[in-house]
RNA sequence: GCGGGUAUGGCGGAAUUGGUAGACGCGCCUGACUCAAAAUCAGGUUCCUCUGGAGUGGGGGUUCGAGUCCCUCUACCCGCACCA
C-alpha cells in the first residue's frame, strides 16, 4: 500500500475493481441459488446520449440497496435496459439529418460507457433496448391479445392537432393553445385512436392503492386522486322542442348531487356533445359558438381564466321528478365531454360553477339544501338572492318527498325514485379514462393493423409479426414518415386479400415502459415476451426508484399492464412495484448576466454572495433542476473524471435525504473527497499493524470504540433499509472520527483499530465500492469484500454500562449526571438534587415534585 | 379553487414512543507545519446585553417537560384543475 503522505489514486483503484467485478461476474444473478430472491430496479434511461447528475443519483441509490441486499445474503437481481423510442430520436433527425435509429443506437453505445465508471453493480447480461424488434414485436402479439380480451378498442376522439407539424400534441406539449414547436394554433380534431381499457380496472386500481404499503403516501394519493371516483346517479331527461313538443329524444347527465334536482333551473351539454354537432346543422349561431369552444380549448392557463359561456338551445328539457316542469337546454364552454355523459343539470344554489352561469344568463336561482340548525327561510332568501353557493351538508328543503333529509339520505331516496320512474340509476363515476396510444410518430412500436376496406381493421396475422419500421425513411417534410413511405404500408388484407393499407401510427412510447420490468426476468426468450415461471419467481420488483414526475402515468400504466397481462395469461399478477421509492431531483444555482442570458456555473466567478462573469455582475438566482435551458448543469463526466465515482456516489448520498431536493456544490463534492482521503490515510496506517488476537479485556479507554463499532453496525443496516442514506454516512464518518482520535498503544487497542477500520469499509461498501474494497484487501483479507456477507454485531454491546442523564428544574437544563444503568430512583434523585446549580435554583428550598425516568431524565419542580 | 407537503445555526440537514435541540458535513475563525500556497493536523463556531438569558416560521394551548401533540395564522413547494 501507499505511503500516508501519498493521496488516493482513484483512477487506478476504480478501474481495478470495476475489471475485478466484471470477470467475476460479480453481478450476475446466480441461477439455481437457493437464496431469496431480491429484483432492484430503477427506471430505465432514455439514451439521449448524455448522462446527467440525475442519472447518477437514480442509479447509486439503486446501486446501494442492490449492494447492501447482496450482502444480506439475497440473490439479487439489478439489470438495466433503454427505453429507447421517443421524440428526440426525430427531432435529432429533423435538425441534424441523422436517421433515429442510428442517432439512438450510437446514443445508447455512449450511455453504457458512461456508466462504467459508476462502478454499479449492474447485470448487463439482461440489457434490453426497447427500440429493437426482439423488444416491441412483443408488445405487438400483446396487444393483439388486448384486443381479442376486449381491453382495447378504436374509437374518434378529441385530439390536439398541430396543422404545421401534422401531428398529435399531447396536453403538456401546447403551451398557450399553441404547439410548442411550431407555434401554430392548435386544432381540436376527432381522429381515429387505439385505446386501452385502463378504466376497465378503475375500481381494482384504486381499491389496491391500500395494500401497496411500501410506496410513499404522495404517490399512493396522487394515484387515488387521478382515478378519481365519484358515486352519483346518471338522470335521463325528456326533450321537449322549442314549439312545446315531445322530441322523444333523451338526456342523459351525470350528478353527484341527485339531492339538489329540485333545484335544477337549466341543463348544458358540451360543445362535442353529439347533440350540439346535431342541432349546429341548421343553426350556424351555434355551429360558430361551437367552433369558439374548440379553439379555447386545451391550456390549463386558458381554462382557469376562461369565462363560462352559453349557447342557449331552444331546447326544453322535462323535470324527472315533475313532468310540468321543464328547463331550457344550453351548450356550454365548461362541460367537458370526457367526464359522464358529457351533460350536466345545472342547480345554481348548490355549485358554484352554476351559480356563475345562471346569474350570467338570469336563470333562477332555488335554494334546497340549508345548513342544520339555520332558520331555512331566511337562509334561503340570503342565497337566492346571492352570488355564492352552498354545497355543505345540511337539511333538503322545497324539495317535495326530500324534505327534511340530510344531504346523503336525500341522495339515496331520490336515486330511488329515479330507478323506480325509470328516470335514472345511481352509478359510479371515474375521473380516470381510457389510454389513447395512438400517436402519428415514426420512432415508435408499429400498431399491428391492416385496414381494409371491406373487412375493416384487421389484426396482423401472428405468423407476420413482427411489423418492422422501414429503415428508408425521410424527414424533410413535416408529418409521419410512415404515412407518405411509398410502399411500407401497402399490403394485402389478410382476411380477403385484397388491397390494403397498415395502420401508420405508433404506440405512445409507455407501452414499452409498462412491461419492461417483466421482460427483464428472462430477457433473451424469443417466443415469448417473457418466460411465466422466471416472471412470476422475480416478480414483483421489491425496490423501485425513479423520479416522481412519474408518480401517476407510468406507474399507473405498468399497474395495468400487469393485470391485462395476467388476464391475458401471460402471468398471474395484479401489482408490479411491491416497494417504490421517489428521488429528489439535482438542483444548482442559476447565473444571468446583465442581458438576461443564462450562464453557465464554470463560466461564473463567486465571490461569496455575489458572482462576475469577465468582471461584469451576475445575478444570482435560486437554485433549481439543473436543466439545459438554464444552463445550470454540471457535466458528470468532469466530476467523475476530477474525483472518481466514490467520491460522486458519497455526494449524492450524504447530506439531503434521497426523497428530497439535492443542492449540487462543488465544496460538496470537495468534502466527500477530503473524506475518502481521509479514510485512506487510516487505512494506512492500520495497514502496519499486526493482525493482534482480540485480547479478551480491554483497556478502558478502548472498551466504548469497540461499543461504538457495533452500535454503528446496527445503525447503518437500520438507516439503509430505510433509505436514510445521509444519516448511514453521518454515523460511518462518526466512526471514523473515533477511530482516528482512538489510544492504540494500550490493551486491544491495534485490535480494534483493525476491527473499526475493517468494519467502515463494510459498511461504506455499498456507497463507496472502489474504495472499500481497496482497504479491505489492504487490511489483509483474502475474499472480495462485493462478495462478503455483511457484518454483524452483538445486541449486549450496542449499550454502556452507564447513562448520562439531563437534570432539569423547571423543564430547563441545569446539569448531567453519569449513573450506573441500573441506578434507581432514590439513587438518581440524590445524584441531581446534589448538583451545584440545581442547588442555586431550588435556593434552599424543597422540590415540590421530582419526576424520574430512569435512563431517561431527572426534572425537578421547584415550589 | 381543491388536495397534499415543508418550515430547525451563515448553508445542507440530525434528533426512538413528548425527555440533554443543532449529530454529521459544508462554510467561516484561530493556531501548527510551510519562504509561501495547497494539502494535512489541533482547537473553536445557534444567538444575546454572557456567573445569566433567549431559541426549532408567527400567535395561542395541553404537559413536570413540546422541534415532536392540538388550535390558528403566514410563507414556500408539489399534484389536480370548470371531473358536475
Amino acid at each position: 500500500m501507499a505511503s500516508p503522505e501519498e493521496r488516493y489514486n482513484f483512477r487506478e483503484t476504480e478501474a481495478k475493481w470495476q475489471k475485478t467485478w466484471a470477470s467475476r461476474d460479480s453481478f450476475k444473478v446466480e441461477e439455481g441459488s437457493s437464496k431469496p430472491k431480491y429484483y432492484v430496479l430503477e427506471m430505465f434511461p432514455y439514451p439521449s446520449g448524455r448522462l446527467h447528475m440525475g442519472h447518477v443519483r437514480n442509479y447509486t441509490l439503486g446501486d446501494v440497496v442492490a449492494r447492501y441486499k447482496k450482502a444480506r445474503g439475497f440473490n439479487v437481481m439489478h439489470p438495466m435496459g433503454w427505453d429507447a423510442f421517443g421524440l428526440p430520436a426525430e427531432n435529432a433527425a429533423l435538425e441534424r439529418g441523422v436517421h433515429p435509429g442510428k442517432w439512438t443506437r450510437q446514443n445508447i453505445a455512449i450511455m453504457r460507457e458512461q456508466f462504467g465508471p459508476l462502478g454499479l453493480s449492474l447485470d448487463w447480461s439482461r440489457e434490453i433496448t426497447s427500440c429493437e424488434p426482439d423488444y416491441y414485436k412483443h408488445e405487438q402479439k400483446m396487444f393483439l391479445d388486448f384486443l381479442k380480451a376486449g381491453l382495447a378498442y378504436r374509437k374518434e376522439s378529441w385530439v390536439n392537432w398541430d396543422p404545421v407539424e401534422h401531428t398529435v400534441l399531447a396536453n403538456e406539449q401546447v403551451i398557450d393553445g399553441k404547439g410548442w414547436r411550431s407555434g401554430a394554433d392548435v386544432e381540436q380534431r376527432k381522429l381515429n385512436q387505439w385505446n386501452l381499457k385502463i378504466t376497465h380496472y378503475a375500481e381494482d386500481l384504486l381499491k389496491s392503492i391500500e395494500g401497496l404499503d411500501r410506496w410513499p403516501d404522495k404517490v399512493r394519493l396522487m394515484q387515488h386522486n387521478w382515478i378519481g371516483r365519484s358515486e352519483g346517479a346518471r338522470v335521463t331527461w325528456p326533450l321537449v322542442n322549442a314549439d312545446g313538443k315531445d322530441r322523444g329524444e333523451m338526456l342523459e347527465v351525470f350528478t353527484t348531487r341527485p339531492d339538489t334536482l329540485f333545484g335544477a333551473s337549466f341543463c348544458a351539454i358540451s360543445a362535442q356533445h353529439p347533440l350540439a354537432a346535431t342541432l349546429a346543422e341548421n343553426n350556424p349561431a351555434l355551429a360558430d359558438f361551437i367552433a369558439d369552444c374548440g379553439k379555447s380549448g386545451t391550456s390549463t392557463a386558458a381554462i382557469e381564466t376562461a369565462e363560462k359561456k352559453g349557447f342557449d338551445t331552444g331546447l326544453r328539457a322535462r323535470h324527472p321528478f315533475d313532468p310540468a316542469k321543464t328547463v331550457p337546454v344550453y351548450v356550454a364552454n365548461f362541460v367537458l365531454m370526457a367526464y359522464g355523459s358529457g351533460a350536466i343539470f345545472g342547480c345554481p344554489g348548490h355549485d358554484e360553477r352554476d351559480m356563475e352561469f345562471a346569474r350570467k344568463y338570469h336563470l333562477p336561482v332555488r335554494c334546497v339544501v340549508a345548513p342544520v340548525g339555520e332558520d331555512p327561510e331566511a337562509f334561503a332568501a340570503k342565497l337566492e338572492s346571492g352570488t355564492i353557493a352552498f354545497t355543505d351538508d345540511g337539511v333538503a328543503i322545497n324539495s317535495d318527498f326530500l324534505n327534511g333529509l340530510k344531504v346523503d339520505a336525500a341522495k339515496r331516496a331520490a336515486v330511488e325514485k329515479l330507478e323506480s320512474l325509470g328516470l335514472g340509476k345511481g352509478t359510479v363515476q371515474y375521473r380516470l379514462r381510457d389510454w389513447g396510444v395512438s400517436r402519428q410518430r415514426y420512432w415508435g412500436c408499429p400498431i399491428p393493423i391492416i385496414h381494409c376496406e371491406s373487412c375493416g381493421a384487421v389484426p396482423v396475422p401472428d405468423k407476420d409479426l413482427p411489423v418492422t419500421l422501414p429503415e428508408d425513411v425521410t424527414f424533410d417534410k413535416p408529418g409521419n414518415p410512415l404515412e407518405r413511405h411509398p410502399t411500407w404500408k401497402h399490403v394485402s388484407c389478410p382476411a380477403c386479400a385484397k388491397p390494403a393499407v397498415r395502420e401508420t401510427d405508433t404506440f405512445d412510447t409507455f407501452f414499452e415502459s409498462s412491461w419492461y420490468f417483466a421482460r427483464f426476468c428472462s430477457p433473451h426468450v424469443a417466443d415469448r415476451p417473457f418466460n411465466e415461471v422466471e416472471a412470476m419467481k422475480w416478480l414483483p420488483v421489491d425496490q423501485y426508484i425513479g423520479g416522481v414526475e412519474h408518480a401517476v402515468l407510468h406507474l399507473l400504466y405498468s399497474r395495468f399492464f400487469t393485470r391485462a397481462m395476467s388476464d391475458c395469461g401471460y402471468l398471474n399478477l395484479k401489482e408490479p412495484f411491491a416497494g417504490m421509492f421517489t428521488q429528489g431531483m439535482v438542483c444548482h444555482e442559476t447565473y444571468r448576466a446583465a442581458d438576461g442570458a443564462w450562464l453557465e456555473p464554470g463560466a461564473v466567478t463567486k465571490h461569496g454572495e455575489t458572482a462576475t462573469y469577465n468582471g461584469q455582475p451576475v445575478t444570482v438566482g435560486r437554485s433549481e433542476k439543473m436543466s439545459k435551458s438554464k444552463k445550470n448543469t454540471v457535466d458528470p463526466q468532469h466530476i467523475l473524471d476530477t474525483f472518481g465515482a466514490d467520491a460522486a456516489r458519497l455526494f449524492v448520498l450524504s447530506d439531503s435525504p434521497p426523497d428530497r431536493d439535492l443542492e449540487w456544490t462543488d465544496a460538496g463534492i470537495e468534502g466527500a473527497w477530503r473524506y475518502l482521503n481521509r479514510l485512506w490515510r487510516l487505512a494506512s496506517a492500520a495497514e502496519d499493524i499486526p493482525g493482534d488476537a482480540m485480547p479478551a479485556v480491554l483497556d478502558p479507554s478502548v472498551e466504548p470504540v469497540r461499543r461504538q463499532i457495533h452500535r454503528t453496525i446496527a445503525a447503518v443496516g437500520e438507516d439503509l433499509e430505510k433509505f436514510r442514506f445521509n444519516s448511514a454516512v453521518a454515523r460511518i464518518r462518526e466512526l471514523t472520527n473515533t477511530l482516528a482520535d482512538m489510544k492504540r498503544d494500550v490493551i486491544g487497542g491495534n485490535a480494534i483499530y483493525r476491527f473499526g477500520l475493517e468494519t467502515v469499509a463494510q459498511l461504506i461498501n455499498p456507497l463507496t465500492p472502489h474504495i472499500s474494497e481497496e482497504i479491505w484487501q489492504a487490511l489483509g483479507n483474502g475474499a472480495i469484500l462485493t462478495e462478503t456477507a455483511w457484518p454483524s454485531f452483538d445486541p449486549a454491546l450496542l449499550e454502556d454500562d452507564t447513562v448520562t442523564i439531563a437534570v432539569q428544574v423547571n423543564g430547563k437544563l441545569r446539569g448531567t449526571i453519569t449513573v450506573a444503568k441500573t441506578a434507581d430512583k432514590a439513587a438518581l434523585e440524590t445524584a441531581a438534587l446534589a448538583l451545584q446549580p440545581v442547588q442555586k435554583q431550588l435556593e434552599g428550598k424543597a422540590p415540590k415534585k421530582v419526576i424520574i425516568v430512569p435512563g431517561k431524565i431527572v426534572n425537578i419542580v421547584a415550589g
